[in-house]
DNA sequence: GAAATTTACGCTATTCGTAAATATC
DNA sequence: GATATTTACGAATAGCGTAAATTTC
């Protein structure tokens, strides 16, 4: 289970071609083979099957594992390298599309900074494998909860912000007027589900505590990162929105009303790979320590 | 960062030494010294001071990436062995103290079991790494909330059973008639920290979302598994235990008192390596089969 | 029979052990 | 000076590429 071979396999089957894989690798297409038949052959079970190159149900197991395997070992690598390297000049942070809360956007340096969005749930492997010097991600949690993040390798999360989370609905909608909303009051409400604009439902489900049972049935899928198009669509009834209270307010036609219960907050963390903590000085040392104070 | 090389450097720095390292891999000196200046060549930075063998700060951090990536390693191999080996004829239990709940114990095979008690925090691991077939573990989560796990492997988790927590405290303490507590009564009352027989302190502190600031101070610390003892402390007066209900009961001179607030469960669930839920028949599939319906 | 994967084989680079050298307490 | 680590060096091995063989559509 050498690291070359499984990160060879992960690219056969990705690309269901041993011979794409070979260039993309910069191998030969020979070597290939033979990284495969090595890890076939280690593990005693066939991995592919060839024409057409698919992975048997055991290749769909050593996929899962070999996909953290080699993220973790990429993180290693980035966070000891980081030991070794001058501290960097400029400050490149990864962020979801709700993180960026004014609190985080007032601690960036003035200048060098590089802002990246990236979907939930890629910002902590951006962090570890050293694509991002920061990140920033969002989620919902219990009040002072902290988030829950994978771990990919040790990664330092902060709290920056805590919001309260709202519920956005047609000014039409019965609902619209009150000052506060159970979310039992709306499990059987179609919701909108937009994992990178909007707080993913799954995420709620999850924290919330339902296991797959209940609720939360999907209207309509909204892909982009735009929270005023999600508000928009709340507003003309495709669906119910979830968004941080700040973020849910001023758009015609829709009402946002602030969830009560379960008492749930929309929180924001920084990210910060472990061994990047050691710097003392350079703008990632800046920025957390603005957003730590 | 061959992974070879990790666990020699892995072994070298817990030994603190390289010739009994060498012993323990069944290699020569010479080797674990190639070992370990490979990978500072690799890595570009010193690991491990000599004489005394001790890991540098980087060494250090690398110590962290290295245990968990190895561990990762293990449970990746255990689960594709798991493929290709015959359904076990015998089933090994690992289970964390407090998880061997009445219900686990009925679901049990006639024979051909083994039980083994492991702290909290090894079970997964073991279950990960194929030590044992199947894994029994406990902590505190909200509701019909699912146990938070480290991930080593992807581990299939299945609640088997959720019961409310109750505080122990001597039949003389003024709450001791009370038929339920809040746990903000009692932030400034002394814990008995009992990681093993116990709901441990940090686990309650994470769940209720304290950061390290307030509360949860510990008076005694109790090392051993046996909850009777643990309530038997109590009831003495040397702090308060947390205990699932149902174990805290029956102890003279101690009461226990449900937690009504915040709302909390002791929670024991089924691991299972994602591998083995494939095995139709077997004690395995038997143990699990019975426990999920 | 064309396209793709496997196998054969030779070269090179790596890895380990023996043994000598060197460093540290 | 004794103990422990490093270095030098040779033998075995593993890994890769070229090219021929084989498989499959």
């Amino acid at each position: 289970m050498d690291p070359h071979l499984l990160r060879t396999y992960v690219a056969v089957a990705r690309l269901a071609s041993f011979s794409d894989a070979a260039r993309e690798l910069g191998y030969t297409q020979s070597a290939v083979s033979q990284h495969v038949a090595a890890l076939e052959a280690d593990l005693g079970l066939p991995l592919l099957t060839r024409r057409p190159v698919a992975p048997t149900p055991a290749g769909e197991r050593l996929l899962e594992h070999a996909g953290a395997l080699l993220l973790r070992l990429d993180a290693a690598r980035a966070d000891l390298d980081r030991f070794a390297a001058a501290p960097r000049a400029t400050l490149n942070v990864a962020a979801s599309p709700l993180a960026l809360h004014p609190r985080a956007l007032a601690a960036l340096p003035a200048t060098g900074v590089t802002l990246r969005a990236l979907p939930r749930d890629r910002v902590p492997a951006a962090v570890a494998t050293g694509e991002a010097d920061a990140g920033l991600v969002d989620g919902i949690a219990a009040p002072s909860d902290p988030l829950r993040l994978p771990d990919i390798a040790p990664l330092a999360a902060t709290r920056v912000a805590e919001e309260p989370l709202a519920v956005v609905l047609p000014a039409t909608h019965p609902l619209a007027g009150r000052t506060g909303v159970r979310l039992d009051d709306l499990v059987d409400a179609r919701w909108l589900d937009a994992p990178a604009a909007g707080v993913p439902l799954g995420e709620l489900r999850a924290v919330h505590g339902g296991p797959a049972g209940r609720g939360f049935r999907t209207a309509l899928r909204y892909e982009g990162t735009d929270t005023r198009t999600l508000a928009a669509l709340a507003a003309d009834g495709h669906g119910l929105a979830l968004l941080p209270l700040p973020a849910a307010g001023g758009v015609p036609g829709a009402a946002a009303v602030p969830l009560v219960a379960p008492r749930l907050v929309h929180r924001t963390e920084l990210l910060l790979a472990a061994g990047a903590r050691r710097e003392a000085a350079g703008p990632v040392a800046e920025f957390s320590r603005r957003l730590r104070s």
